[in-house]
DNA sequence: CTCGTCGATGACACGTCGTGCCATCATCGC
DNA sequence: GCGATGATGGCACGACGTGTCATCGACGAG
């Protein structure tokens, strides 16, 4: 596990990743990963922008969602596919593996920095919606809107499901809240 | 202007914010802000948290929006004074001064440090919102989509005040967004 | 088999950020 | 006057993140 090793960025992940729940992220150095994972601090920052950047999985999840906007049928309406999108990119990623979902996310709860950044990870999937809403025909406004309301649906069912104390299918939840929000018939 | 003139804080920001529009927020260092306010590097970290922090005010917005929680009759149901709410907010900030806004959201937007700063603050507000939506009798969910989609609205509001190109009044925009968003029999 | 290219890593220097600690100075109450 | 209080200055320090060049292994051409 040295220089030319396979996986260095796996390494580094998995060595923060162990880290930062042992000792807490403020108190864990670059250092202390890379000696961890048999590399260099030169080498960390190669890999991964910043030293919050290794705890978040880049851009899988917008780029997950900006497929599935490009690859949807053109006569879907919006808020369907919207629906879709959220129970399939939530529970591709989070269902099965609720305890090491909540792990990671008490970690991020617990600093500032990583909350701010998982904040930023939010905003850049509305960056992906939005336009792929306008593509689709909706109306910039519209569009805008409905971006903000996916991810806060995603993310307030994120929360939701790893608040409950029996697990359920993370589309389960998404679906509830989904319905939640635009049926405002009665929404109080 | 030295160690003891009042208006230290206010100094930093103003000297801060022109620094950061003349030769943008990564070129400027913190010694570069405190020599134009004079005072030193050690002071400015008293006032402010970090670097960003002096381009953002505190938590004034989400205290508003306490009190505009807190001080409301508890018959108005959370629709209605999320509505108000949300106008109150945006003008009482931003309404007569759109090209000092624009600026600094320019600055911002230029900026991912401070874009990430800027989708803290937004949380923040969620986080102020949801408790008083919850203490108003609001069930759990419902109170955290309410919380998200309301700061959602602001946040695209906002953007969308900034854009047009004839200034009308912000609470006005913050009212089209809020219709927009929950009148969802024609959502897109 | 040797060589040369290419990409990943190591190694070092450097500027900036942010904090802990203590000394210093002005203001206010007595 | 004089002590308490609060804000500031000054200094040292660790950590973060980047620029730059050297080094090493893999791979293909000959």
């Amino acid at each position: 596990m040295g220089r030319w090793t396979p996986g260095a960025r796996g390494r580094l992940e998995q060595a923060a990743l162990e880290l930062f729940v042992e000792q807490g992220f403020a108190a864990t150095t670059v250092p202390q990963i890379t000696e961890r994972a048999g590399l260099t601090t030169r080498t960390f920052f190669r890999h991964f922008a910043d030293k919050r950047e290794v705890f978040f999985d880049g851009d899988a999840i917008p780029q997950a969602a900006r497929r599935l906007l490009e690859q949807a049928p053109a006569d879907v309406d919006p808020l369907t596919l919207l629906r879709h999108g959220l129970r399939r990119v939530g529970v591709e990623r989070f269902d099965g593996r609720r305890e090491e979902v909540r792990r990671r996310r008490e970690v991020i709860l617990a600093e500032p920095a990583l909350r701010e950044r998982d904040a930023q990870k939010r905003d850049d999937l509305v960056g992906v919606l939005r336009p792929g809403l306008l593509a689709r025909g909706v109306d910039p406004l519209g569009a805008a809107l409905l971006a903000e309301a996916a991810v806060a649906v995603l993310h307030v069912a994120l929360e939701s499901w790893l608040a409950e104390t029996a697990e359920r299918s993370f589309g389960d939840v998404t679906d509830a809240c989904f319905d939640r929000l635009f049926v405002p018939a009665a929404p109080v």
